[in-house]
DNA sequence: GATGAATGAGAATTCATTCAT
DNA sequence: TATGAATGAATTCTCATTCAT
């Protein structure tokens, strides 16, 4: 597509940068001091931008958020597609889980965190909640391609899948991937559990 | 046995008694209008008090936050405490627990909501561990005293339940009774899950 | 040499002559009511500007204290670049600096008093010792232009300058200069004393 | 002398004990932090004291500082006995001196910086000055037991001592003995500065 | 006499927003 | 379109003081 004004279409690849900029410092000043530190002035610092910008590019705070909540779904979504890559027979899938939730809680634990913050504050905030739906959509959507198995089986065990995670991030000493996976089982057996869910048949 | 100083009695009374108050506003702050309303001057509006009694009776923001979350634990235990005495066999336990979190995420949403982010907030304070730790523990051992059981599987169980209200909260439609009931039914299956749990022989 | 944006510079120049004022003002409540004086609200209300616009233009108390000490000591350099121009041979030196001393601690009291705690606060912090620095470099610059002369005997002459002052801020009833002039002369002794700091021959 | 009561003679010896403890742990603010750290709660948990003692002994911060201020006159004055008897001829002077304000500048840096701030606070609180008067009076009493000696060429050798130690309190780099020692011999020699204020004749 | 409780006032700092350019 | 400047409002925390006991 041509433009007349080329210099345009710069600036708008400019202002498109700035923004992703933006984006991508939220989520990193939310992980690091949680939604509490999310300001005009921590972001415009995080990314590197005028204080400014954060207003001008978005209209409220509540704007940064759901635009933020929605980015960290979409790389939420690569990992998990990097992670499914993995995996071989149904049998191994309870360790396939359970090591990928213990990165989340080990090594992007304060990503997780944010994650989890932003998620929560879409209980309050309804502008959040289409980024929020996005989230189980995408994750139930990985079981079985979104069709077929109970729902309410399948909510159940994305629900011990949060609430592991939940409770892993509160405790004291996380839970290793071991002790994730031997929890797992019991939300994943496959004689009875997977099979309600349609994973397996 | 009386006291020759009443009146000190009477002034710790009255203290306790504001020290209360303030707690009880908080959680209602926060249910209100989430962890970022809660400021000594919004305390201090809705407990009634002198804004700098709020200053006063905790020294820090995270002093009154822990003893809010440590008090909503001690409410909950006595909700929980009422719901158990109306269940008679195994059968009726997932409908139970199923009213019990469709009236809190119903009638109590946002009350629920509060100690959920109270709980989250954990992740990042750790002077709140503690409070969240005994909620834990409090609902850890109402299935079986403490004892027995195989704790994965304990786990798994309010990972479960945790995961479920969250959702609910997040949802544009929260689910009903009967639906949550379905979910747990696979969380409680009592021939392979409750028995790992040592809720049944 | 125009300017297509003159507003800007207008805006620079408007800038920078508050910031001006928010100093000659801190200047002034230093010296009418010391350091402990010194607080965002008094030195607006003196600089007749809003209460945050001196936290916008100096980031914290120490920045502005700073400016502050720098400031004076340029205004000293002026006043005694006025008073080294009316003195003839060495023999009126002592005459000439008790007079200026005199009217530093007559006229200039509450000024001078303020230069003194600014300078001692440099004492404690760091972040002032380039200002007190400049301060006493700038001194022994005008003795001999910085070269030459015993800095031991330097530093002993404007030690004891620097206490005569101290004192007389302290004392009940100040020394007149006649006063002042007698205990100059002993520090300033054309035979033994000077001939050491290079200033006579 | 006896007393029918006994026990207030017990009181009595306490609230003296505690008042005393109450200037002792001011003292010690102030070295720690400036005056600007002087406040009852600062105190009372320096001395060990409750909070609302410090306002029961002490009227105001003012006299609460005057008392500290002419308390440590009196530990200045046992210290400079001690070092006076340390020295013999007129010759050890200068070094004796020397050493003894090194020592008040390197090991008790933050002591002798809380004399001086009380010592100019004086010249702002007119409750001060006997204290400060205290201190110069007892200074000038050691030279020649106060009396004969030129009072101005005294006022001069105390004002270069008073600058000598102000400068290198500011210092980024105190000087050495040595160099104070330098310093000194300008306002000390023999034949003509001492002999003037009556040390030697 | 002595002290815990309580509170109004004030501190520095941070914030979202508005405005002029 | 984009941004520095500016500011009223709000934050937590500390303070000296008063009061009841």
């Amino acid at each position: 597509m041509s433009s007349q004004k080329p210099e345009v279409d710069g600036r708008r690849a400019k202002g498109a940068r700035r923004r992703r900029a933006i984006v991508d410092a939220t989520l990193r000043v939310v992980a690091r001091d949680g939604i509490a530190g999310v300001s005009h002035r921590n972001i415009a610092r995080e990314a590197g931008v005028p204080a400014a910008s954060v207003g001008y590019y978005f209209d409220s705070i509540d704007d940064l958020l759901v635009a933020t909540l929605l980015d960290s779904v979409e790389v939420l979504i690569a990992e998990i597609d990097r992670m499914t890559s993995e995996v071989g027979s149904d049998e191994q899938w309870p360790g396939v889980v359970a090591r990928m939730l213990a990165r989340m809680i080990d090594e992007h634990r304060e990503r997780t965190l944010a994650e989890y913050e932003l998620y929560l504050l879409a209980a309050r905030r309804p502008a959040l909640r289409p980024a929020a739906r996005r989230w189980i959509e995408v994750a139930t959507g990985y079981v079985n391609g979104g069709e077929g198995g109970d729902p309410h089986a399948m909510r159940a065990f994305f629900a011990a899948i949060d609430g592991l995670v939940l409770q892993a991030l509160v405790a004291d000493e996380p839970p290793t991937a071991e002790e994730l996976e031997a929890s797992l089982r019991y939300v994943m057996q496959p004689g009875s559990y997977l099979r309600s869910l349609g994973v397996i048949s």
